[in-house]
RNA sequence: GGCGACAUAGCCAAGUGGUAAGGCAGUGGUCUGCAAAACCGCGAUCCAUGGGUUCGAAUCCCAUUGUCGCCUCCA
């Protein structure tokens, strides 16, 4: 079974076959750079850097594209409410945003274009649209798209021309030949970034630079075109219309996107307000949890967040990391070990067809979590050496392909740890003259303190909570 | 108002024609001095509601209700 993905296009689930054997082309929209990147944006990154990483494990070259809008009305506008530099505010967002990934753990993409480093581009696209005369310079001195004279308009998001009146949403224009036009390039206000062009000074409207940087970055003909499902209409209709104008081609082949995530039932969004920052959620929680929170689901619905669901993928976090703890018998051969063998050896498969299916994580998960349940079982039982080995490599090996670090929280590196450590050396003197209600007094107090103690065959372990 | 998506156990959630994955919570048991963790067992005769197609539907079609998204910047 191959690898099939829903494309929003045909709003069916597809097989994949890149255009160029092997190789997979994928341009992921990023995000405006003008305020602290929040949780969905995460979403959205996790999302397709699991993507990547699948396509990649599956035997793929990928070649990942992220563009970073830093030329916008909003950045001006902020920039100048607080009397910054919109370039220099719109670069310590990105600077922000790259190292919120890193921790994240969302593998680098290959290249992050910015408007402002694609701005030649930008204007060779341009002309190649007024060329075409799809595209014209109005009298305002703006460059417009010409929306009617594109016959497939509206095929991303299903919508008909003639549908989109220009009623009180889209505001009439003057200049405009057509209220649906939408625009390439802006003419120059005072005080605004700005570019020399064939049009005069001005900058390049928002959909534009995405058409320009795909083409300059990857082809005219890309494989995976991915971004937030907010995105369909306008931005990424924009897109396709600008992109296969120019060139008469089929844009992208898959259109990719990631449900939003909720919050309080409503989309978390910068212009709602209602948002929890990465920042804010990294300094509670690990990168592991937003993932397990992403890959829970269909990356195509809806993210419910609340109190309760990340209370639910705590603990799932914690029921995977108890696989990890050491084997405590040596038994390498038997029945318990053929069965755990058995399993480790048909993961890989399950795991595949599950991620095959549209990138079915949740159901991937639970091929993770059947092996956490057979390598706990096996311990249980005695299973040591090798065979227990291999099965926790294992299930590190498919966690690494959905991009989970699984790292031990690191309860050893706290200051406290020989204090911890000397507490149950002491514990351990008094279970062993059975004086039960000082021992569960120093296990209660330090359970207080989020020092979890637990008794096992071979010693008392702790580890920390949060 | 227009377009689109969705509605599965207490909660999160997979499953798109063949008789309901997984996780959390709950509960009975094993283990433990007691816990914790782990392991074993238990949970939807049913998939928003009402019709229809089919030998057979959570899965396809129609209607109704509800939720969310887009139509303006948005991952």
């Amino acid at each position: 079974m191959a690898l099939a993905i829903y494309n929003t296009l045909s709003r069916q689930t597809e097989p994949f076959t890149p255009l160029v054997a092997d190789h997979v082309s994928m341009y992921v929209c990023g995000p405006t750079v003008y305020s602290d990147a929040h949780i969905g944006h995460a979403m959205s990154a996790v999302v397709f850097d699991v993507v990547r990483r699948y396509l990649e494990w599956s035997g793929y070259t990928v070649r990942h594209v992220m563009n970073f809008t830093d030329v916008d009305d909003k950045i001006i506008r902020r920039a100048n409410e607080q009397g910054r530099d919109p370039m220099e505010l719109a670069e310590s967002y990105t600077l922000a945003f790259l190292d919120q990934l890193g921790q994240l753990n969302v593998l680098p993409a290959t290249a992050y274009p910015r408007v402002s480093t694609t701005i030649p581009q930008i204007i060779q696209f341009i002309e190649g649209l007024i060329a075409k005369d799809a595209a014209y310079h109005a009298s305002n001195g703006d460059v417009y798209f010409r929306v009617r004279g594109d016959e497939d308009y509206g095929k991303l998001s299903r919508r008909a021309v003639d549908d989109m009146r220009s009623g009180a949403r889209i505001a009439p224009d003057e200049a405009k030949a057509d209220p649906l036009d939408f625009a390439l390039w802006k003419a120059a206000k005072p005080g605004e970034p700005a570019w020399e062009s064939p049009w005069g000074q001005g900058r390049p409207g928002w959909h534009i630079e995405c058409s320009a940087m795909s083409l300059h970055e990857l082809a005219e003909q890309i494989d995976i075109h991915g971004g937030g499902n907010d995105l369909i209409f306008p931005h990424h209709e924009n897109e396709i219309a600008q992109t296969e104008s120019l060139t008469g081609k089929n844009f992208a082949q898959i259109w990719m996107h990631n449900g939003m995530l909720q919050l309080a039932g409503e989309k978390m969004s910068k212009s709602l307000g209602n948002l929890i920052t990465i920042d804010q959620f990294l300094s509670e929680h690990s990168a592991d949890i937003m993932r397990l929170m992403v890959l829970s689901g269909s990356y195509r619905a809806p993210l419910v967040y609340n109190d309760e669901v990340l209370a639910d993928t705590e603990r799932k976090l914690e029921r995977i990391m108890s696989a990890f703890k050491p084997a405590h018998g040596t038994t390498t051969s038997g029945a318990v070990v053929d069965t755990l063998t058995t399993i480790v050896a048909k993961a890989p498969a399950d795991f595949r067809s599950a991620m095959d299916s549209d990138f079915n994580s949740a159901a991937a998960l639970a091929v993770l979590f059947d092996l956490v349940r057979s390598i706990n079982a096996a311990r249980d039982a005695g299973v040591g050496g090798e065979p227990f080995d291999a099965a926790q490599a294992r299930l590190r090996e498919l966690a690494a392909v959905l991009g989970l670090r699984l790292e031990a929280t690191s309860a050893s590196k706290t200051d406290a740890a020989p204090f911890i450590e000397l507490l149950i050396e002491l514990r351990a003197e008094l279970r062993k003259a059975k004086q039960w209600a000082l021992s569960d007094l120093v296990r209660n107090r330090l359970s207080e303190l989020d020092v979890q103690l637990e008794d096992g065959p071979s010693g008392t372990t702790w580890t920390t909570k949060g």
